[in-house]
RNA sequence: GGUCCUGUAGCUCAACUGGAUAGAGCAACUGCCUUCUAAGCAGUAGGUUUCAGGUUCGAGUCCUGACAGGAUCACCA
């Protein structure tokens, strides 16, 4: 049984046994005892003075007391205020760890046959992907690892926005100044490439608007009769008919884009289960509109427009269907959600989508749940904040936008660069040298964006690189590579290091060593409380205290020089667990651990 | 204007969901490489947790109201 709940247990009982009273089941708390206290778990007397009538301190002894003879785990205790701090004894923390080293299957939960999707990244075919595309999907793909090693079953679904108005912008501005140029004769890669376009075409237009305005024209007026606006609209119109040179066209252009983003995911690491593409889905959902004004969940108004009301849950109306009987962004949603059920029968379903559309997402759930949608009840936004820059929001159009490809290939070159500096790629190749660069900018960047609470907005200074020192990606790696390095001489010197009696022959523990164990024992909660909060970060956050305290371990205590034959055997031992419970961490967050740097 | 999110050290972030003297990293300063990788370790300094009330034995955390920043509120996507 869970130390903590059987230590809950015995105060319950404590409880009853002493002060006749009978707390209910699961009412007791435990907490890490803070570092400055001598223990491991704190359990705050304070609330309970009312049935053990006694002052704090008095109260705090007798359960200490209590669990002492109780548990032989309880090796002591102490009271300080109403606090009582629980220490357990160095042969539980040893039995732990050996247990630990003996489960093959310790970074992995059971099997739960729950099927989850997980839709992430989401890009417009239209333009390169940038910043705020890296953040989601680091976000997308780590929750999903996270969610896998939590025991259910994840479909990583990729939904393309493919088609609308923005894709005809990039379009026309290729039929205007393309000049039959492609990603092959241009050097260009194929997502910059259309990307260019798309910004060709909004500088045309804006010349347009102001020569239309010159003229005297209305501003609102003239952005709609500017001709580059007026091809762009015909041509969403010719691409819904299915004209076969418009539709040729936007074939082209696309797949230039995908394997331009095919390269890009390839370097991010990222990949998908499932393809969607708004080319197939944009008509569904229409259906529902019938079946919701059949439910009367949706009601019509005078023009044929249908509407849901949910001002009965706090929010307004919100239209489903155009009077002319075209579906809009809702509708589509609406489909897809019912297409995604279809497909794989899950039981629950994430977005990672931006922040600016929490309300979306809140009217979307509510309206599915009104429609009894059998999956209503397992859909979850995981709503992201932006990535600003000092400068403020990245704007595309005024070219603030931080390129998702320069920026990679920027931390590849810092991390070159400090590398060299340090002088650590002695003895690799050159391209091992390459493959550690990569692994280490990418370590960077993603430990960047995932070590934050996901929902706040965060701020990305590009004069001032992502750092290699302190709470880094790279700070984690090196603590890797330093173990390694461990291991290797352990083998090197033939030290039997996993041999199954080290763990049962030692007698007393060190303080870094016991932190470091209560560290390790910590990840499968760490790995709950990620799944349960849809949060990387706590794993991020978990595996920065764990590599920071064997970094204390590695400072204080020395291995190799150790006389003991057997504690030199265990702090290898240790050291190894720790290196395999930063792996499996890292491998949740999407990044690869070196074996030297 | 309505709704939602955020506000913690100079900067970037934590704080185990209401518990002890609010913790890390960066930047600054001081030590530690003849010993397993110094991308490290130890230390110094840095705080009225935006403000004002309230609930509680106890509030960064919950409630109310300000203030500041952001998002959103289209027969756009």
């Amino acid at each position: 049984m869970d130390i903590t709940l059987k230590i809950k247990n015995t105060i319950t009982k404590a409880f009853s046994s002493l002060y006749d009273v009978q707390l209910p089941e699961g009412s007791i708390s435990l907490q890490p005892t803070r570092k400055e206290f001598e223990g491991t778990y704190t359990f705050v007397v304070f609330p309970y003075l009312k049935h053990t009538k006694k002052n704090p301190e008095e109260s705090g002894e007798e359960l200490g007391n209590f669990l002492k003879n109780q548990l032989e785990e309880v090796s002591n205790f102490n009271v300080v205020k109403g606090f009582l701090n629980i220490s357990l004894s160095d042969g539980f923390w040893l039995g732990q760890v050996e247990e630990l080293n003996n489960n093959t299957d310790a970074f992995q939960f059971p099997s739960t046959g729950r099927k989850v999707m997980v839709e992430y990244s989401s890009p417009n075919t239209n333009k390169p992907l940038h910043l705020g595309h890296l953040r989601n999907n680091f976000l997308g793909y780590s929750l999903s690892e996270i969610l896998k090693a939590n025991g259910h079953d994840v479909v990583k679904a990729n939904l393309v926005n493919d088609r609308g108005i923005h894709i005809c912008k990039s379009m026309v501005a290729y039929q205007e100044f393309g000049e039959g140029e492609t990603p092959l004769s241009s050097g260009i890669k194929g997502d910059h490439l259309v990307g260019n376009y798309y910004v060709m075409f909004d500088k045309a237009y804006k010349k347009e608007v102001k020569q239309l305005v010159d003229k005297g024209m209305d501003e609102e007026l003239a952005k709609k009769e500017a001709p580059l606006m007026q091809k762009a609209q015909k041509m969403l119109l010719q691409w819904e008919l299915g004209d076969p040179e418009v539709v040729g066209l936007w074939k082209t252009m696309n797949q230039w884009v995908y394997e331009g983003f095919d390269s890009t995911y390839k370097r991010m690491g990222v990949d998908f289960d499932q393809m969607y593409y708004e080319s197939d889905t944009y008509l569904l959902g229409k259906n529902m509109v019938e079946e919701g004004l059949n439910k009367g969940v949706f009601f019509k108004k005078e023009n044929g427009s249908v509407w849901a009301d949910l001002s009965d849950e706090g929010l307004d109306e919100k239209l489903v269907l155009r009077a002319d009987g075209t579906s809009v962004y809702i509708t589509q949603d609406m489909g897809t959600a019912d297409l995604k059920f279809q497909d794989h029968q899950i039981d629950n379903s994430v977005y990672v989508v931006g922040n600016e559309q929490d309300y979306h997402f809140d009217v979307l759930f509510k309206i599915l749940k009104k429609l009894q949608r059998p999956y209503a009840g397992g859909l979850y936004h995981l709503s992201y904040g932006m990535v600003d820059l000092p400068s403020g929001k990245m704007k595309s159009r005024e070219g603030t936008v931080v390129d998702a490809d320069d920026l990679i290939a920027e931390m590849v070159d810092t991390a070159k660069k400090h590398t060299q500096e340090l002088g650590k790629i002695e003895g690799f190749t050159e391209s091992e040298a390459e493959a550690l660069y990569e692994t280490l900018a990418l370590g960077a960047l993603k430990y960047f964006l995932l070590k934050v609470d996901p929902k706040k907005r965060m701020l990305f200074n590009p004069e001032e690189s992502i750092e290699f020192q302190g709470n880094t990606g790279p700070f984690i790696q090196y603590t890797h590579a330093r173990i390694r390095a461990i291991i290797r001489k352990a083998r090197q010197i033939e030290l039997d290091y996993q041999h199954p009696s080290i763990f049962k022959n030692i007698k007393q523990l060190e303080g870094v060593e016991r932190n470091l164990i209560v560290l390790l024992m910590d990840y499968p909660q760490k790995l709950k409380t990620a799944g349960d909060e849809y949060s990387p970060s706590v794993i991020a956050q978990y595996l920065f205290d764990l590599a920071k305290e064997y970094n204390r371990f590695y400072a204080e205590l020395s291995i190799f020089s150790e006389a003991n034959d057997l504690t030199r055997a265990f702090r290898v031992a240790l050291s190894a667990l720790v290196s395999q419970t930063i792996k499996a961490g890292m491998r949740l967050l999407g990044i690869d651990v070196p074996e030297k740097m």
